[in-house]
DNA sequence: TTTAAATTTGTAATTAATACAAAAATGAGG
DNA sequence: CCTCATTTTTGTATTAATTACAAATTTAAA
């Protein structure tokens, strides 16, 4: 295929050799925008590639968040979410079904002080989505 | 003392009632700005709470995040953390050492639409430290 | 074809957090 | 001062995400 083309010179322009695990997971995450955790992953992929394993998956998301091929998203209390899309942009969260969702027309904040090197910017904006605001409306009127 | 008088009234203006474990769990939280995390808040008073059971420590921590007194800052992979500051401010991460601190004085970014209801905002700066900074220029020169 | 290095896999271990039920403390009424 | 219901605390057992580790497999180069 053409894709997994592409996807393998993406991957060797941050260093890292591509292999059929790893161009899944990279494809993975760039066509799913859901912030996808770990186990998420593995159980799309398994049926895929059936002899994936968790720590492979584990170990390739580790690799790509410290290459720069995904940003690891430490937002949610259960698990860890990865993020395919690395231009820095906000996130969204619903305190109740816990649905992240992209924010790329916010401009994150600046902040500078000598005794502290910035390299990443996060923000996350906490709150209830539209359909859970409504099923929160419902509960009430009951 | 004094300090638990204030502190008991300070809980049950958040509608909680106040007890010896609460009592400390709050103080401990208001005069360490360390963003403390459940054990390491377990480990601090157990000695002066003997009997202290772990489940305690986080079933407060989870009361006083639910009613305001303190906030749930998930930030570390490993663990969540505790902030008894409520004001909104940023904080910053080191990515080394894991070391959080407070930005009070950044302002936070708004953002708004109308199918989601932002109810709070955190903004996290990761980066280096001023000592994880110079141990790693350190290690270049070796 | 051989061999070393890199990658993947599966299992076991770790550990933060939660569930749950018993024990203890609290507070109101009598 | 008792009694009883409610709240809070405690300890143990469980859950589940993540990591450690070593064996197996794959890859790439000589």
């Amino acid at each position: 295929m053409r894709k997994e083309k592409t996807i393998s010179l993406y991957l060797e322009k941050f260093g890292i050799r591509p292999s059929v695990q790893r161009i899944a997971i990279a494809e993975y995450l760039m066509k799913h925008r859901t912030h996808p955790t770990a186990d998420e992953i593995f159980a799309a992929l398994s049926s895929q590639i059936p002899t994936l394993s968790k720590t492979t998956v584990y170990n390739t998301l580790k690799l790509f968040a410290e290459s720069g091929v995904a940003t690891m998203l430490v937002i949610d209390e259960k698990n860890i979410r990865f993020d395919g899309e690395t231009k820095p942009h906000a996130h969204l969260k619903c305190k109740k079904c816990g649905k992240i969702m992209d924010v790329m027309g916010c401009r994150l904040p600046r902040y500078r002080r000598k005794d502290f090197c910035v390299l990443e910017t996060q923000v996350f904006f906490l709150g209830f989505c539209e359909e859970c605001m409504s099923s929160i409306n419902h509960n009430i009127n009951n």
